[in-house]
DNA sequence: GGCGTGACCCCAT
DNA sequence: TATGGGGCCACGC
């Protein structure tokens, strides 16, 4: 079993309520584990064992930058690409468009 | 049991 | 508009 501890899963399974396509900001996270540590939650991220299980590349900065990656921040622009949020210059265009909330 | 680190955020200038 | 500084939480050793 992985020695994922309770917050760190509870981060990945809301990052696996994510619909394709859609993004979401490591503050709405936290805000959805009613907390403030965006930061621990930018850490389970870095821990992140299951990173082919969990989509963590849907995960960016409420200014829209990327932010880091495990595969890098281009991998990770490329792969939103994909899905189909319109990147520019390493940055998400009409992030509140493509924001998607645990509400 | 305590300290440092980390894929950050917000505010003020 | 861009930049700098401060602060928050959880995990690992």
């Amino acid at each position: 079993m992985s020695r994922i501890t309770g917050f760190n899963k509870k981060c990945y399974e809301l990052l696996k309520l994510i619909p394709e396509g859609k993004v979401t900001t490591y503050s709405e996270m936290a805000k959805a584990l009613n907390t403030r540590a965006w930061r621990a939650v930018g850490n389970a991220m870095a821990k992140n064992k299951e990173l082919v299980v969990i989509p963590c590349h849907r995960v960016v900065r409420s200014d829209g930058a990327i932010g880091h990656y495990a595969l890098g921040s281009e991998k990770k622009a490329q792969l939103l690409l994909k899905e189909g949020v319109e990147i520019s210059n390493g940055k998400v265009r009409n992030l509140d468009k493509f924001i998607h909330r645990f509400i």
